[in-house]
DNA sequence: GTGAAAGCGCTAACAG
DNA sequence: CTGTTAGCGCTTTCAC
């Protein structure tokens, strides 16, 4: 019989030391590949701590050295598919890094960006990559002046300058534009989240600027912003739900010829209400999604969008955290992201839309 | 002028304690709610903390008190929309009890999964939530062996005996299938993953239930496997182009009148290849997904799903391994918790099939 | 009620 | 090359 079982309490560098008359600190330079120590001792060492499945204690490792080699994430919404893959890009680069990993949620909740803030400096993170909520950032600039390095991810906060890496929401919004009319629409619509954040107005620009350019007015009617509970990351985000109520009182009078969607869950609304009134599309109504979800491409008519650079940004935010945490000296930078069209038939190419003619 | 700004280090007890000329364990009871320390001197102590800005150091907290107040969860993929919910749910009531998450990406493979256990180890957290890969469990061993409680999530792990609690995923399947042959459907297909994962083995026993009660044959070629990478959460889950792909090759002789698919997606990919063959849903073909995915409502045909209790299910995996944390002693407990068939016109009521003959 | 001393596990100085 | 000393920031004895 040998001892019982009962998780016994963690080897240390000290178990190691007295089994092998050694020092603690010759041990702890042996497992760290240090130089001033013989081959033979640290072999032994290395052999020992093997033997009794050492693994070294980060917490008191970062005590002394005043790094947790941990990075903060803080993002609003993992159900929302771009925050999925920006999780998984992020979480990928920070370990390839030798960092760990802290997640915060807050759900768009400024109460809970607050207390997230809290936790960022209570486990001494080295940096965060944040998803900002956008409504205020008093306690972001907290996080910043007690020396940890911020990356905004996806929106930014500018009254703080700190690095920030984005989507060039605003260039897709264009472009998404520009093809609804060189496809021959000109009674366009902009469906909007109602919510105050930069992503969305980025795109109304895009929008804007892509109907001037062509020469269009727009009426503020053309623009219009759906209803949007900041929602729910626990529930299933049922914005296809908002979207189908409000287009329903959308087509009342006449219908415009296309509609640009701030996500592809409105798209997906509109589509129904569309099918609903005999609507077809793209011929009597041209769309375009945003986003670029799974289901797009399947979708009975196989939507048009804007495809978002998840994984591009993720890694880029991670690498700018730690450039900064190399060296805090330089200017922030900030950095957008160009998504992509990916046209498909709720709005074809020019020629498709001709041949229907 | 005041000092030049520049992240001085940050406030420790004894800053406190030195600007109050006390000593610095007796800021450490006032702050920690101790009684023993006079009301005046407790006001002091608080409000000079306020004042500096002091926030308490987890890393030499957890040092001295031996746990890190951080729980681990191990996950495969966030771009799967139930396992974001889950991550979602997890987070909250991890945070809601006081504890930090570090988060662990395996993306399906057994590789990263070993580092993950490494990384909980050096960690020293005080328990995790995983979903295994379910390729291997000696990493998983040895963490549960060094004292770390493990709950299994969504997929067990039956050769460690640990807390589990999942999905009834057989029930799900039944339900599903007996449902479509409550409609009338006799002869049914069953698409699944083709992934060594009980999640699937589970529905597949499921719909052979649901026959076997319905008192029909199923042979082998009814359970078709579709061919599944392990999908990459760094990409989005093409998962509705294989079904599709399959799917094309699955109706060239005759057709079933009902299919069971083992996801969303598969759905997806098999209602294009019904449309482009002119068979329509649910009357020539009705078709159940499993999941529930956001869209799943707002289809062309409404799919007919099983609802996952996402949500239910990390909430009780982390109350579990919080109970385990203060009571070690008792037996494993192993929770299903049932999904829910939402019923829409991909699989309508019976009533509604009976009209349209 | 408060302070002094010790130690969590580890690493960075410095001796030898 | 190796050991000794000191200390990261905090909490828990135990005196006073």
């Amino acid at each position: 019989m040998t001892e019982a079982q009962g998780p016994r309490p963690r080897p240390t560098l000290r178990d190691i030391a007295t089994a092998l008359g050694l020092s603690v600190n010759t041990v702890s330079r042996a497992l760290g590949d240090k130089d001033s120590v013989s081959a033979s001792t640290r072999a032994a060492v290395q052999a020992e701590a093997a033997r009794i499945g050492y693994v070294p204690n980060t917490l008191a490792r970062s005590l002394v050295l005043g790094s947790a080699m941990t990075l903060g994430l803080v993002i609003t919404n993992p159900s929302n598919p771009f925050y999925a893959q920006l999780i998984s890009s992020i979480e990928l680069r920070v370990r390839a890094q030798g960092y760990s990993l802290l997640l915060l949620v807050t759900d768009e909740s400024v109460e809970n960006e607050q207390r997230a803030t809290e936790a960022l400096l209570r486990s001494a993170v080295d940096g965060a990559v944040v998803v900002p909520v956008q409504a205020e950032w008093d306690h972001w600039r907290r996080v910043r002046d007690s020396g940890i390095p911020l990356v905004f991810v996806n929106r930014d906060v500018p009254e703080l300058d700190c690095d920030m890496v984005g989507v060039d929401y605003e260039r897709g919004s264009y472009e998404a534009t520009s093809h609804l009319i060189a496809g021959g629409a000109r009674r366009l619509l902009l469906l909007e989240e109602d919510l105050p954040i930069t992503t969305t107005a980025d795109r109304i620009t895009g929008f804007r600027r892509a109907m001037a350019d062509a020469g269009l007015k727009v009426s503020d009617d053309q623009v219009r912003a759906v209803p949007t509970k900041r929602y729910d990351s626990l529930a299933l985000p049922w914005q296809p739900e908002e979207a189908y109520r409000f287009a329903q009182t959308l087509l009342t009078d006449g219908h415009p010829d296309g509609v640009v969607t701030g996500n592809d869950y409105f798209a997906l609304g509109l589509l129904r209400v569309l099918a609903e009134r005999d609507l077809a599309v793209p011929s009597d109504v041209a769309i375009t999604g945003y986003g670029d979800h799974p289901y797009a491409a399947y979708l009975q008519t196989p939507l048009t969008t804007v495809r978002l650079p998840a994984a591009e940004v993720g890694t880029t935010a991670v690498d700018l955290l730690l450039q900064r945490l190399r060296s805090s000296g330089e200017r922030p930078r900030k950095t957008l992201i160009r998504p992509e069209l990916v046209i498909r038939a709720s709005a074809p190419h020019r020629q498709a839309i001709t041949i229907d003619r």
